[in-house]
RNA sequence: UGGGGAGUCGCCAAGUCGGUUAAGGCACCGGAUUUUGAUUCCGGCAUUCGAGGGUUCGAAUCCUUCCUCCCCAGCCA
């Protein structure tokens, strides 16, 4: 793995986690050997967000060869339950990850972690506090005043073991008591001031239902759950980093009385991922799909990866994804187009094509006999012809694109026009002689005629040079069906931010900023060979979009598309 | 006005201990191919690294002052 290497294929790339890896690696630190986790409370469903630390996490396993945990954090049973650890299994395993037998559960720590704290409480580096949580926060003190040592925190060694089993026993009320880390209230770092490592719960876990009463805080059981589970690199975002004093003094402290063996695993910080159109806090999403902005947690507009999944993003384009917006310590917004682009290219590479209406309008072949029809091949991907042809009937009255057609062609417009010759792609040359408008002047039919030695695939078909190709369903022959057209949630790149020539002190919520436009749902023209998709089944509808046979709402023979992305159309953002 | 982080092209992001030309991707702009105005392909795209001083033959990389942004005062994670 050369780093200078750089001709064919995605090179490694550099970031500032590998090259704390690589140093540890030459320091013989861990024997080469690397091991991560992704962590994830099982009080949710995981988002794009997660993606990024997911592929982050068990890519550097695959890439040094290690191993990377799938661990449900689980040490707050108010908030935990079953049904999201079964999504979040789900999820990791579409995105295509493994973690072999390296599946576990915090939960399953409980006595360690209660041991550990007992053994906090031998060296004197732990205390019951009675304090309640609001004396707590008084005596805490201020980011720029010192805090004052709780009237507790001078207890025996023995006085605290005794309470401390009392606590577990389910001797005192929730609240009443609580376990201290004992290191200085004056830090300047406020996670040193002694913060809670035990609080007493009595509410029922969903793994270890009524056994413990007494649950440990994410700061004290963390350490441990990687320290046990011997995580060489521990990973997690920004916000962790004042925490990182506190991991190192935990495990120390731990090391110290015996618990682990040294090396300790390091805790290392990155940026999680901003996107724009979009919201990722848990708090947002939830708002959105209790009071029904979105159909549930698998709505394709949501950032969710259930709802990614609806919507036709592919594991791989989320790999690519991960890939391309790299991984570093600033606080960064990635343009959701970085997103839609990597969902492009693995999908223009693993989609067949087909042929979709989605406003059609008619056109009918004057010299096309009444009633007759024939097959034109169509191949299934023109980047892979070894995946064939299919066919596609032809006949006299076919569905067009409403927006192939001007009646006043605008300038630079070389699709159908009176007078103006096109291929009908896979078919024949015509030429467009004229067209039908209502009593408000709407287009209702548009009529040409066709070449009769044009057809694609034959001698003939190269005689005619066109400039436009336009794709068409047989009236006689297409189907039709539900397809829906979803764009981006949000109408602003920072939903609920202020803009530019917003009044004084007007306030906005991200809800304001909902595009009305996410979702629209047409009745499109299909080519007969689409009835036969298969839920997931994904597609480029040419000259459209990639879109995928949604898996909730299609059944046996009568599928529903879902468009994941539009092809790029540079005549549309040209300015017609 | 405490502590912890971050500031390199429109958006990301490499730049190990200072050394002739500041990677790469996305976007964008040209041009070529093209039965998707798609794809692909070529070419272009930071005399400059938040700002100012300083050290040095030489600094994005060292020193210094300053500015901006993010995080921390849950018995949440």
């Amino acid at each position: 793995m050369n780093p200078n290497d750089k001709k064919e294929g995605a090179v490694a790339p550099s970031n500032f986690i590998r090259n704390l890896i690589d140093e540890d690696n030459r320091a013989g630190k861990w024997q080469g050997r690397v091991e991560t986790r992704f962590p994830p409370e099982p009080n949710g469903y995981l988002h794009y967000g997660h993606a990024k630390s997911i592929c982050l996490n068990f890519g550097l396993a695959e890439a040094y060869a290690g191993a990377c945990h799938l661990r449900f954090d689980d040490t707050n049973p108010e908030k935990e339950e079953t049904e999201y650890v079964d999504g979040i299994i789900e999820a990791v395993k579409w995105l295509g990850f493994d973690w072999g037998k390296h599946l576990y559960y915090a939960s399953d720590y409980f006595e360690t972690m209660y041991q550990c704290a007992v053994s906090l409480i031998r060296a004197g580096k732990a205390y019951v506090d009675a304090l309640s949580a609001d004396e707590m926060r008084a005596l805490r003190g201020t980011l720029t005043e010192p805090g004052k040592d709780s009237p507790w925190r001078n207890r025996s060694v023995e006085e605290n073991l005794d309470l401390f089993a009392r606590m577990r026993a389910g001797e005192f009320a929730e609240g009443s008591l609580a376990l201290r880390a004992r290191i200085d209230m004056a830090s300047p770092n406020i996670n040193l001031r002694d913060p809670v490592i035990y609080r007493i719960r009595k509410a029922a876990h969903h793994r270890t239902g009524d056994a413990w009463c007494i649950y440990p805080l994410y700061t004290f059981a963390h350490p441990i759950e990687d320290a046990i589970e011997h995580i060489t690199h521990s990973i997690c975002t920004l916000e962790f980093e004042d925490q990182r004093p506190f991991y190192d003094w935990l495990l120390d402290a731990l090391a110290e009385a015996g618990h682990f063996p040294r090396p300790l695993p390091q805790q290392i910080e990155f940026a999680r991922l901003n996107l724009t159109y979009v919201v990722l806090s848990k708090r947002k999403l939830i708002q959105l799909v209790e009071e029904g902005h979105v159909d549930g947690w698998d709505d394709p507009r949501l950032p969710t990866l259930i709802g990614a999944r609806r919507r036709g993003f592919t594991p791989e384009g989320f790999r690519l994804f991960a890939e391309r917006i790299g991984v570093s310590k600033s606080d960064s917004w990635i343009d959701m187009s970085v997103l839609e682009e990597s969902m492009r290219e693995h999908l223009n590479e693993a989609a067949e094509r087909r042929v979709a209406v989605l406003d059609p309008l008619k056109l009918v072949l004057t010299n096309y006999a009444e009633g007759a029809s024939e097959l034109c091949q169509a191949p299934n991907h023109p980047l892979k012809p070894e995946l064939g042809k299919r066919d596609m009937p032809f006949g006299r009255e076919l569905w067009i694109e409403r927006e192939d057609f001007m009646e006043e062609p605008a300038k630079g417009f070389h699709r159908l026009y009176p007078g103006n010759t096109v291929r009908l792609r896979y078919g024949y040359v015509v030429k467009c002689t004229g067209c039908d408008k209502d009593a408000d002047g709407k287009i209702t039919t548009v009529y040409a005629e066709y070449m009769p030695d044009s057809k694609s695939g034959t001698p003939g078909a190269d005689n005619y040079k066109v400039k436009g190709n336009l794709h068409w369903v047989s009236a006689a022959h297409g189907y039709q069906a539900e397809v829906r057209l979803y764009d981006r949630l949000f109408a602003y790149p920072h939903p609920g931010q202020r803009r530019e020539g917003d009044a004084e002190g007007l306030e906005r919520s991200f809800l304001d900023d909902i595009n009305p436009d996410s979702r629209r749902v047409i009745t499109a023209w299909l080519e007969p060979s689409l009835k036969g998709a298969a839920a997931e089944d994904r597609f480029q509808f040419e000259r459209h979009g990639y879109f995928v046979a949604d898996r909730r709402d299609s059944t046996a023979g009568a599928p529903v598309f879902n468009r994941t992305a539009t092809l790029k159309d540079s005549w549309a953002k040209g300015g017609r």
